[in-house]
DNA sequence: GATCCTCGAGTTCT
DNA sequence: CTCGAGGATC
């Protein structure tokens, strides 16, 4: 080695350590100045001799070019999102069920403040900051790496001899409250967008596809957890976990503690919530999650939310306003919904204008007359909900809100079922409301992905008579598209190739867009695999449905009577005219048992009931859940009931769980 | 029959 | 995000 790359790597280290020390501790040991001359030095000897330049120089924090866009990334490790509390008995609730599950007295919790801003996830490979993402669904999020690397408190390298092979590292980015303040008197000034609040501050900036423009916005990070990990020995402990990112010189929260107990936890609340205020940063709550990483991994996980963790959220704010008026709204399956119109209000960080009432029931609850007083807060902090009335302040000239009798939209009539809480428009597609919801409900990201087609574009088309349902789409022209007001040759274009696309798609995506009542993704899914093809999904007896899993019989009501309608029908054949097509999933239907239907029974000795069906399912088997003549297999384990009488009254053939496992074998490597 | 869990549907604002 | 309701499980 070189002296002068030995002296470049000397520079990199120090100035690595200063930066931790200024902006992480917040304890500088050198003056600026030095600091400042230590960096030029760097940069010099950097433009001098490009050959020693690394990624992780302290120079290197502000990536050069701006980029067209962001590209998703998968978490190798789900970002999970955490169930909520409210209430003590809802705290009370929590800790119970750990003490219960873990069979101990008293369970020891690590607690945080719960971050106001953004979760992102940061991995180093071989020490070396490689990538940023955002958290996004959980499963996908934005790939912000050049942004992320601009937070002076996020390592560009960890400061250990042998790094891990990999350490995804997760926290929260957040804009502190006086720089939040700063940013916004000098957007003022320049003339700039003022930001509402710091998260929605921190958000625009990390999107910012110019990481110069990043760089020049405060941002921190404080990390609280790790992802995918390898080579990297986990402490045994979230406290213990919290040291060594510490030690790694991550920004952890310094108000992290160990507590024992519910009274534990309810004490730390107290103490946060009173602390709040004077917090450099905005909060909503805070996070309780069990000590040990033993005992989280015993308690598990519920759907995706671990049982090991709860965020105690403070109270929403709330504030006072009008109410101006009540409308209502058509939904796609005809719903009719009150929205009360309010005078703005700035609550939870926005302005909120409009909050649904739900259901007439739900107004009559409230008692929310037009022309109240009423507190509005965000529920979860989003959605905004009107929470009670300041009877007190009601004016002579309130009056009750009346659920109309006819459609406001088609002038059907509003029927109401007996026992259900939503009132419907009777028009079906006839009302053009309903028409136009289906109709974006077919072009949805998650259905067809009709990109452009949103609700002001189907409004066009379908009060101008071009499309009255969803087949009218295929056979739009670039000449009728260019009649339209405010449509440019150009979003035309896009259109037209927008719809063409969307041409080849897939079953389960065509099943959900068809938008069958009580059909939704997950639904469209399983019936997909399970038919394989449309055809004989539509002509299934309600009979045949039922053998799906989760389709019980008002699914299988829903869908038979979807397809018994002619008109759908006719629209389905249309669509396939117009070249609307899915590749046959032939896995399916070659999966060595596919068509073949599971009952399990009773308590197997080794598999727990999920290990089973999804074994089954692996190999194209369904589970479903009563037996009935279509069953093949009854799988029955100790303790087996009910079903495992009918399957012999039915003459099922009835395996033990050594049976299905040999089946299973067979099946997966046929000789 | 009670309870837990998942899915569907409606919803707000930027 | 939240509610309600459908389905599965005990």
């Amino acid at each position: 080695m070189t002296d002068l790359s030995a002296r470049a790597r000397t520079l990199r280290e120090v100035l690595a350590l200063h930066n931790y020390r200024y902006h992480v501790l917040d304890d500088p040991t050198i003056p600026d100045a030095q600091y400042d001359a230590l960096y030029q030095e760097l940069q010099q000897l950097e433009t001098l001799h490009p050959e020693l330049l690394t990624a992780d120089s302290p120079t290197q924090r502000v990536g050069a070019h701006a980029r067209p866009g962001f590209t998703q990334v998968t978490h190798r490790i789900p970002m999970l999102s955490l169930n909520n509390g409210f209430l003590n008995s809802e705290i009370e609730a929590f800790d119970r069920r750990a003490r219960e599950s873990l069979g101990v007295d008293c369970v020891e919790y690590a607690c945080e403040p719960k971050f106001d801003g953004l979760a992102v996830s940061l991995t180093y490979e071989k020490g070396l900051l490689v990538q940023g993402s955002t958290r996004g669904d959980g499963e996908t999020g934005e790939e912000v790496t050049a942004n992320l690397r601009t937070l002076h408190t996020i390592p560009l390298s960890l400061p250990i001899k042998n790094p891990p092979e990999r350490l995804e590292v997760r926290g929260e980015v957040l804009m502190q409250k006086a720089d939040f303040e700063a940013l916004n008197i000098a957007q003022k000034a320049r003339g700039e967008k003022i930001f509402v609040n710091p998260r929605n501050a921190a958000a625009g900036t990390l999107r910012q596809l110019d990481p110069a423009l990043t760089a020049r916005r405060p941002l921190s990070f404080f990390a609280y957890g790790v992802g995918a990990l390898e080579g990297f020995a986990l402490p045994a402990t979230q406290g213990a976990l919290m040291a060594q990112l510490a030690l790694l010189h991550f920004p952890v929260a310094a108000e992290c503690a160990l507590v024992s107990g519910v009274e534990g936890l309810l004490a730390y609340f107290k103490r946060i919530q009173n602390a709040r205020a004077a917090l450099p940063y905005d909060i909503d709550g805070v996070v309780y999650k069990v000590n040990d990483f033993a005992q989280q991994a015993r308690l598990g996980f519920v759907s995706r939310a671990p049982r090991f963790a709860l965020a105690h959220k403070f109270p929403a704010e709330e504030a006072l306003t009008e109410i101006m008026e009540i409308d209502v709204q058509v939904g796609r399956t005809g719903t009719i919904t009150p929205v009360a119109r309010l005078k703005p209000v700035f609550v939870g960080g926005v302005t909120v204008t409009n909050a649904t009432l739900h259901n007439e029931d739900e107004v009559r609850r409230k008692d929310v007359h037009v022309g109240d007083t009423v507190w509005v807060r965000r529920a979860g902090d989003v959605i905004p909900e009107v929470v009670s009335v300041e009877l007190g302040q009601r004016p002579v000239h309130a009056h009750a809100f009346v659920m109309p009798t006819h459609c406001p939209v088609c002038g059907s009539q509003v029927i109401r079922e007996e026992g259900e809480s939503a009132s419907r428009c009777s028009g079906g597609l006839f009302c053009p409301a309903q028409r136009k919801e289906a109709l974006l409900h077919f072009a949805h990201r998650r259905a067809m992905d009709i990109e452009g087609l949103g609700d002001k574009r189907v409004d066009q088309l379908v009060d101008g008579g071009w499309v009255h349902s969803s087949a009218d789409l295929y056979g739009l022209t670039m000449e009728q598209l260019s009649q339209l007001p405010l449509m440019g040759e150009k979003s035309a274009e896009n259109l037209i190739a927008a719809i063409q696309r969307s041409r080849t798609t897939t079953l389960a995506r065509f099943i959900f867009s068809l938008g069958i009542r009580n059909v939704g993704e997950a639904t469209a899914r399983d019936l997909a695999r399970q038919f394989g093809d449309l055809a004989p999904l539509m002509s299934a007896s309600t009979e045949d449905l039922l053998q799906v899993p989760d389709v019980g019989p008002v699914v299988a009501q829903s869908i038979h009577d979807f397809f018994a309608e002619g008109h759908n029908r006719e629209v389905i054949e249309r669509l396939q005219q117009q070249g609307v097509h899915w590749p046959i999933h032939e896995a399916s239907s070659t999966l060595p048992l596919s068509g073949k239907t599971f009952v399990l029974t009773g308590t197997l000795p080794h598999l727990s009931r999920d290990e089973a069906r999804a074994r089954i399912e692996v190999l194209g088997g369904k589970v479903a859940g009563s037996v009935s003549a279509k069953t093949h297999y009854v799988v029955a384990g100790s303790e087996a009931g009910s079903k495992l009488e009918r399957a012999q009254a039915l003459g099922v053939t009835v395996l033990d769980e050594a049976q299905l496992l040999l089946l299973l074998k067979q099946e997966h490597s046929p000789s």
